[in-house]
DNA sequence: TGATTTCTGGAACGGTAATTCCATATTAAT
DNA sequence: ATTAATATGGAATTACCGTTCCAGAAATCA
């Protein structure tokens, strides 16, 4: 997973995966087939791994708007640290295969749907506790949030500094921020 | 160019690249080198004619919130035209090449600060014909419509349909367009 | 027109890619 | 302990990759 997600499908060959896994070469084939196999079981075991696990904190029941911050804060850390210029495996993938393999294809599209997903329930829930107005259109917003973490992942493969990344995300956050509602009309 | 946009770098080979081009291996070898020089010419190229085409437009004299929109208007009627799923010539390189060519990388990251500075000039035009908060951090705000461009590029490239790549946008632009200043203290 | 440069079609080259195979060693199951 | 299954190192295979080369055709220039 890790030498696709720094060099990408193409350029990484089936000898650095056999040195970066330090697993045999027959016992790769055996087990997946050939090289398209292991990079399919390596982006499902980013989605469910890597990318759920950040996804997870957002599902939460502390304050949703919070948590969407926090999502992004962490996305720009983890892009700054040494890890740099890794960006993202399904952003990456997207950009490298989807258009020329279909079932990779859907199941980068199916990943992408899940985090709208999670933003999507993050803003109801926003909305529910009252720290999000009613007017906002949530599944716009949710696919806004999306693309904009696509954004941050292009600029972190470019080697985007931090203070970069911040401002992105500032930027991105006050489409929502800034948006509490009005005061309940029969306040208690 | 069109292959390169279409197919990525690695997997674009040479003899697609004679058949697209109809021109004969020995010449292109002639004239640009290699397969990287010709790739390279081919980004700048994308930057001087394509990239450099639809920026222009937002170098106008006229309502400045209007012309970011239009810009972003274009590149959704673009990615979902018949040239769809080609996404950006320079997103998919940064994210295909930008971490391991360092020489690509720095060309990409300038053509990045060029879009940068087209949105910063036409926010501080904004300002200054009132249609835009002082407050605004334009800096930022340029960043961040920078970052969007590329998420909706990834977008395209995942084969998304106009309407969410519409929500994209309207949830983008509402970070500048609800934002004008306040009546000026002074009003004739 | 004749000379020079440029382009063409296509063969040829060396290298490395993905994949297969196999005899041997190791591990797991009975 | 014996058998079956799995992993290992590495050679072998096939194919295509980028690149070079060249003899001849076309175009350009004097």
């Amino acid at each position: 997973m890790q030498a696709f997600w720094r060099r990408g499908y193409e350029a990484t060959s089936v000898q650095d995966l056999v040195s970066a896994t330090g697993i045999n070469r027959g016992s790769m084939y055996d087990t997946f087939g050939d090289k398209r196999g292991l990079f399919q079981a390596a982006v499902e075991f980013y989605i469910s791994n890597v990318s759920a696990g950040r996804l997870k904190k957002m599902t939460g029941s502390g304050p949703a708007l919070e948590a969407i911050r926090d999502y992004f804060e962490d996305l720009v850390a983890f892009s700054v640290k040494d890890g740099r210029e890794l960006g993202c495996l399904i952003t990456n993938s997207v950009v490298e295969l989807a258009p020329h393999d279909a079932p990779i294809g859907d199941m980068l599209r199916d990943s992408f749907g899940r985090v709208e997903d999670v933003f999507r329930r993050a803003l109801l829930r926003a909305q529910d506790a009252g720290e999000l107005s009613l007017d906002v259109n949530v599944k716009a917003v949710a696919r806004f949030l999306t693309a904009t973490a696509n954004g941050i992942r292009v600029f972190a493969r470019a080697d985007a500094d931090a203070e970069t990344l911040h401002d992105i995300v500032d930027s991105a956050l006050s489409v929502i921020e800034g948006q509490r509602p009005d005061l309940p009309i029969a306040a208690e």
